[in-house]
DNA sequence: CCAGCCTATCTTGCATACAAGAACGTTGAC
DNA sequence: GTCAACGTTCTTGTATGCAAGATAGGCTGG
């Protein structure tokens, strides 16, 4: 089943991850042969990668001129954090009415998941129980489309999040945001946990300050 | 400044009327050399305007198969109505504390421009006054990617919103809505605003039976 | 010595050629 | 008569070739 992907979606992950992790700085010009080159495949996928990416945002197509990494600066990350914050917290009112009780039963689960990665003081773990926990969010909003849209930006975000779960006592923090959220949830109370969300997400204090120093970290 | 726009962009624009216009049926298959043709170019541009068709979620493209038609359906259509309506009502929630007293008087002036139109019966030119009213609100959230985003999802559901205006009487409470909006923004009273606004775009009522009925009239 | 223009070269955008996989029809066997 | 297997043909995915625009460097004129 992997298989089925074609050589542009291939290069075009392999074009993101390269441009997450900083190996092409802001500004930078890509190269259609020698991307081309550097995969093994012709310019053609290259360019069919270079559309998608230009879509999400991640390059800026000038035509004849070419494509350029178009790094997010402060302003877009802080834009694109309330969004997010906005959007999981439609996703918890819609939820507060929609959800099961079973289903809240499995966030309890993934909770506790979470808070043994806290307890072992596992940061990449509980980063990915954090995002089953986030995941299960959206899909109990009841809304597909919502729900697409918030894994969209989620990954869009995702490694900018990443930094900001080293900051000291942040594992505990989120913890309990997480859990003011469910018990919003089992009390049906959908602006509660609208609330509980939004601040969860919601970039303040410290983690303003972590997020600018990460983007200096990133820029060197 | 035409002239700029590559042959992708132009067939990705004539592809995408086409689809919204029902040309394409639901599922139909998009033929790349016959497409090729019709627009007088060659299968590049168009394979480059189904990738950008495929990320907007207009078509689906399936590996060695090809790229097929995907009208949304009801449950879709629900969906993504719901979604605009909390992104709207968060531009509100958020332009409360952001807008300037001029651009407040520049609301009353799109919305008295409305009025006119409604006096006039003329339900394009309303169409158009209200798109002004509901960028305008884009804008004031002071947020430029949530701009976006709305425009995007705004511009997805065009279609779709300009069949609901001929609904005897909406006119008139669609202007009703837009003031209660804006005096909500004078008060700087977000929360009442943001749901003015979630009431405004929500698919509720007679507005339900009317989708409904527009959907069948498109797939005939 | 500097500015502007012209040309050489490189890059993109598009067209076309080619290969591999999928659909479809035919033929043969049971 | 029906089903299956094979081969043909059509379509997609990828590579390559070609033309037009853009950049850079040198040359000429002031």
């Amino acid at each position: 089943m992997d298989k089925d992907r074609n050589r542009s979606d291939i290069v075009a992950d392999a074009l993101e991850k390269l441009i997450f992790d900083g190996t092409f700085a802001d500004g930078a010009r890509l190269d259609e042969a020698q991307l081309a080159e550097r995969f093994g495949v012709s310019r053609t996928p290259v360019r069919e990668a270079f559309q998608r990416l230009a879509i999400s945002g991640l390059v800026a197509q000038i035509p004849r001129r070419g494509v350029f990494v178009r790094q997010p600066g402060p302003v877009d990350l802080l834009e694109m954090f309330e969004v997010m914050a906005e959007l999981e917290a439609v996703c918890v009112r819609l939820a507060a009415t929609r959800i099961s009780d079973a289903a809240l039963d499995r966030l309890d689960e993934i909770n506790a998941a979470c808070n043994a990665a806290v307890g072992a003081r596992d940061a990449d773990r509980y980063f990915d129980e954090n995002e089953a926990f986030h995941r299960a969010l959206y899909r109990h909003s009841g809304n597909a489309f919502l729900e697409a849209e918030c894994l969209r930006l989620h990954r869009r975000l995702r490694p900018f999040r990443r930094r900001q779960l080293h900051l000291r006592g942040r594992m505990a923090q989120s913890m309990a945001e997480h859990e003011a959220v469910v018990a919003a949830l089992r009390d049906g109370d959908g602006a509660r946990g609208a609330a509980a969300m939004r601040a969860h997400i919601a970039v303040q204090g410290e983690k303003f300050h972590h997020l600018m120093a990460s983007l200096r970290t990133a820029a060197e």
